[in-house]
DNA sequence: GATAGGAGCTACAGCGACTGTAGCTTCAAG
DNA sequence: CTTGAAGCTACAGTCGCTGTAGCTCCTATC
């Protein structure tokens, strides 16, 4: 039995974070000291394991309720997981692939600054090209923003 | 002069969205009609497309900002524009070195996937593994995730 | 036993970059 | 003159946390 701080130290998630997946309900409500505090086992460390790693591997939240679920009834069929993970495969796959993209465009950008003024600055010129006249190629879709072409 | 609907349609901004921009400073207010209706010029729409085209490079809205008050004042020197330029590809580049390490992984867990039932799943066993023991490296950090690991 | 300071608690605001909604008013076509 | 699309403001919600304020509680030292 340990405390909240013990919990996130060892899994190297934040105190608040654990609070908010208890909020959201991926972590359960536990225990509390006579004092208040939530009081964890290794169970819990475990289960806060597991959502740390699929966290790092960029599964949504949403994911990762479903992957607990599986987990925690073990007969089920693993079809959905296998789904869920071959689905941020493929998201993966395409956001390399956009990023891919935006490197080459960025890198020719960058290469043909000439280091003057901004009135012949190539990178304002290409941004200011709303005709994509100056791109490698005009797949340079969302990245960090995601939202710009649903 | 046209109004918001026209210059969104145009630029492929949504309507809000161009709102949201005046709001916060990156278009500015406009001329209104005798009925309140915002009415735009072909500056404007080339602003609007400026964001656009560098939002779609993933530039923050702070950088767009800076690299607006740049294509502003043409006098100015372009190292700053240079510099946000850079500092964008190198988090692209670092961004598609951690994709390709998520992908190399989620590929491994469900190549090796049985699809049988949870209780033997790759993908949740490696999951549930919090020591890593079956991670290619350790290296997956953060992607959907960036205040994983800051 | 008193006290200090670190850790815990709740509740809520804020990030970035939008998106969606409610409830209005205004415009343009028929 | 009516209808419906498009405009307006203001605000809530998205995702996954993170930070803050203002408490209480626990532990160690004196």
């Amino acid at each position: 039995m340990f405390t909240i701080g013990k919990l996130a130290k060892q899994s190297g998630v934040k105190v608040q974070t654990v609070r908010y997946y208890e909020q959201i309900g991926l972590m359960p409500p536990v225990e509390r000291s006579a004092g208040n505090q939530r009081l964890y086992t290794d169970a819990h460390a475990e289960r806060l394991g597991f959502i740390r790693h699929a966290r790092e591997l960029g599964f949504p939240l949403e994911a990762i309720r479903t992957l607990l679920d599986l987990s925690d009834s073990p007969d089920k069929s693993c079809a959905e997981a296998d789904e869920i993970a071959r689905a941020r495969l493929a998201e993966v796959e395409s956001r390399i692939a956009r990023l891919e993209a935006l490197k080459t465009e960025l890198t020719r950008m960058i290469a043909q600054c000439a280091h003057g003024t901004a009135a012949d600055c190539r990178v304002i010129e290409v941004l200011a090209a709303t005709d994509h006249t100056f791109c490698a190629s005009d797949d340079h879709q969302q990245d960090a923003a995601p939202k710009l072409a649903p």
